[in-house]
DNA sequence: CGGAATAAGCTTTTT
DNA sequence: GCTTATTCCG
């Protein structure tokens, strides 16, 4: 494996701007709605925190300021970022807590603030609760047994599905045949069934005061077409800051606009080579129209000299776009020394790509480059099990964002359930959840529950669940009492939780450990309100992120989806499956547009990288995941963007299999013996694999 | 009515 | 592997 150069490394100067940044930061607002396009690695951050702070310079009030970012952790970054420049400014010390900025967050966190604040005067409850994904599509689900659609001979697509397809109703404002015709043709047939449903799902929501995602972006956008709140929203924003700009759907690009008046005060940021959200309904057409819509057009400003990559990884991932069809044409340039040729590694199988990895991180650390400086991306969040595996054995910790979540596995999801009932009697799918948690307690019986408004006091429980409901009841009660303190409360529903949990998981141990870690996170917060609601909109974004929270004062190795390694950048960047039917995955291959989608997310991912770049090609793969296969493994080919001219920009050489490892090979379980460390397969099972 | 056992379909990426 | 529907038994 080759080294890291120390003196290769480079941080992008923080106060020193180039005369393209100057000019985005020093834009005159006046002078009209400003859009900058920024490629990768072009300072684009700084770029957004300096103007951030010219602003305030020039006297605007920091809580006149909105500026709206993509996930959490971008504006976390922002706020950090923003607010060491006004410390600057300021000639204050560094240690002093930097200014907050108030309005800063994503648009369906600034979405659920405004409507706080606006609820009163548009006939929303003030205690409006939000749903998460799974709730979301446990209330899908719900409303469709109800509507009996699941009967009858002919299958009806699954909550999961159902929730998608609507979610893209909205984000897209588009009909629902189109959409049906377009991405989910064998649910065609179903169209009216499906906008029955959505109406029964539409009034759930409504008697539970109950607001999804979308329903934050759509209620928004309702209150702008309103004269009165829409003109008070303007009034408080004097300027509009919005990043990533290529990422934002129909709703967003409709609220970006409306929130001024012909653009005025808008500073848009964005770059067209790196849209990866299509699926959820984003579309590059608004970024590309986005200065033609403003009156007057804005001025469009081009970053192109970047910072971050050596000009070896920037010729490649330039090559790559060269294949591309339209857009903004720009071609990243970089003065850094040359660097190492990004690599191109075949592997056997993924086992071997696994300890390929593994030993090529470990290589790279012995050289002085922390695991926290390197990342390893993949397509999708199963594509890294077999790493994980492999990391686990090796005792190298790691953290992953992306792929299935903490908080969506059923022991956490219990637990919250019944703080949710806690803090919300009428919260009817916390009850749903939580009254089933007592044996004896089962559908019917909790469907009485609920028709019975979920008031616990008038309720009778069959005979057979008396005692389980007494109890659960009597939990209830001391939870409202307040008396338990946090978090306590939390300790007190655990301890109620924890022989259910015995009862009904198998693996009762290892989710019992993962709530520790939730009693860990929980402490962090003020409370069981702030804890509940936070949860809902900002969950920690890595499984044992926040959880984990020793972990932090360890190095630990980065494990990425790449759309969540979105703006991040690491001084070397692994990226796993390079093959066709990862990247490009399967069910992106069929139209053109989803094709191209997938090109950029292969450019994102490699223009992550500072100083190395390693693509991965495992030639066989252990199908487990597709259908009609079975155990049988396949052979794959380098990923259909690996083109001629494409490939002249790497090395190639190939991975030996894993010396001394049949430990690697997923398919051999007798492995826990010779010395090495206890492995916890069964964590690894019940894994997104 | 409740619940265990069985059968069958379905699996990307995220706020 | 997960969820969901169905079947059968107490």
């Amino acid at each position: 494996m080759s080294t890291p150069r120390s003196s290769a490394i480079h941080r992008a100067p923080a106060l020193e701007l180039n005369a393209e940044q100057r000019a985005a930061v020093a834009h005159d607002p006046a002078a009209g709605p400003l859009l900058v396009v920024a490629g990768a690695g072009t300072g684009k951050t700084a770029m957004l925190a300096a103007r951030v702070a010219w602003l305030v310079r020039s006297g605007v009030e920091l809580r006149r300021i909105l500026l709206v970012t993509f996930s959490r952790r971008a504006a976390q970054e922002m706020e950090r970022r923003v607010g060491r420049l006004l410390l600057e400014d300021l000639g204050a010390p560094a240690h002093l807590p930097p200014p907050a900025l108030p309005w800063c967050g994503t648009f369906h966190a600034v979405a659920a603030r405004v409507l706080r604040e606006e609820a009163p005067f548009i006939g929303l409850a003030n205690g409006f609760t939000v749903l998460d994904r799974g709730d979301a599509e446990d209330l899908m689900g719900i409303a469709r047994q109800r509507a009996g659609l699941a009967e009858g001979d002919r299958r009806f697509p699954l909550a999961a599905t159902c929730l998608a397809i609507h979610s893209r109703q909205v984000n897209t404002q588009r009909p629902l045949a189109d959409l049906l015709a377009r991405a989910w043709p064998w649910c065609a047939e179903r169209e009216a069934d499906l906008a029955r449903l959505f109406e029964a799902y539409g009034a759930a929501k409504r008697t539970q005061h109950a607001l999804d995602y979308d329903d934050l972006l759509l209620a928004w956008w309702h209150l702008m077409r309103t004269p009165a709140p829409a003109a008070r929203i303007r009034a408080r924003f004097a300027h509009v800051l919005v990043d990533e700009l290529q990422d934002v759907n129909r709703l967003q690009a409709d609220l970006v606009h409306a929130l001024t008046a012909g653009g005025a005060g808008i500073t848009a940021v964005g770059d067209d080579a790196q849209a990866i959200y299509a699926f959820r309904g984003a579309s590059v057409e608004h970024i590309l129209g986005f200065a033609g819509r403003c009156k007057p057009p804005a001025r469009v400003l081009r970053l192109e000299r970047n910072y971050r990559s050596t000009p070896a990884i920037l010729a490649a991932s330039n090559a790559l776009m060269a294949d591309a069809a339209e857009g903004f044409a720009k071609q990243l340039w970089s003065r850094r020394a040359d660097g190492l040729r990004p690599r191109l590694a075949t592997a056997a199988d993924e086992a071997t790509q696994a300890a390929g990895v593994a030993e090529a991180v470990l290589a790279a650390r012995e050289t002085g480059l922390a695991l926290r400086r390197q990342a390893v991306l993949f397509r999708s969040a199963p594509h890294a099990a077999a790493l994980e595996y492999e990391l686990l054995r090796r005792r190298i910790p790691f953290v992953k964002y992306g792929g299935l979540r903490f908080f969506e596995s059923a022991h956490v999801k219990d637990v919250l359930a019944v703080l949710r009932w806690a803090d919300n009697p009428s919260a009817a799918l916390a009850a749903w959840r939580a009254a089933r948690l007592v044996p004896g307690m089962g559908p019917a019986a909790a469907r009485r529950l609920l028709d019975g408004g979920g008031e616990r006091a008038r309720f009778q429980p069959p005979r057979a669940a008396a005692a389980g409901w007494r109890a659960l009841d009597a939990l209830l009660d001391a939870l409202r009492g307040g008396a338990l303190g946090w978090p306590g409360e939390l300790q007190a529903v655990l301890d109620w939780y924890r022989p259910h949990l015995e009862r009904l998981h198998a693996d009762a141990r290892l989710r019992w450990a993962d709530l520790q870690q939730l009693l860990a996170l929980a402490s962090a917060h003020a409370g069981r309100e702030r804890f509940v609601t936070e949860l809902a909109l900002d969950p920690p974004a890595a499984s044992s992120d926040e959880a984990g929270a020793p972990l932090h004062d360890e190095d630990y190795l980065i494990l990425s989806t790449i759309h969540s390694a979105k703006g991040q950048e690491w001084s070397a960047v692994h990226l796993l499956n390079v093959v066709d039917g990862c990247l490009p995955a399967d069910l992106a291959a069929g139209s053109a547009a989803e094709l191209e989608e997938e090109r950029r997310l292969l450019y994102v991912a490699m223009t992550r990288a500072r100083d190395q770049l390693t693509l991965w090609a495992p030639q066989r793969f252990f199908v487990t995941q597709q259908r009609g296969w079975g155990d049988r493994h396949v052979y794959a080919l380098p990923s259909r963007f690996l083109t001629p001219a494409v490939l002249e920009h790497f090395d190639l050489d190939s991975c030996a299999p894993a010396t001394a490892a049949p430990a690697a090979a997923p398919a051999a379980p007798q492995d826990a013996e010779d010395g090495a460390p206890p492995v916890d397969l069964m964590a690894l099972l019940r894994g997104p694999a």
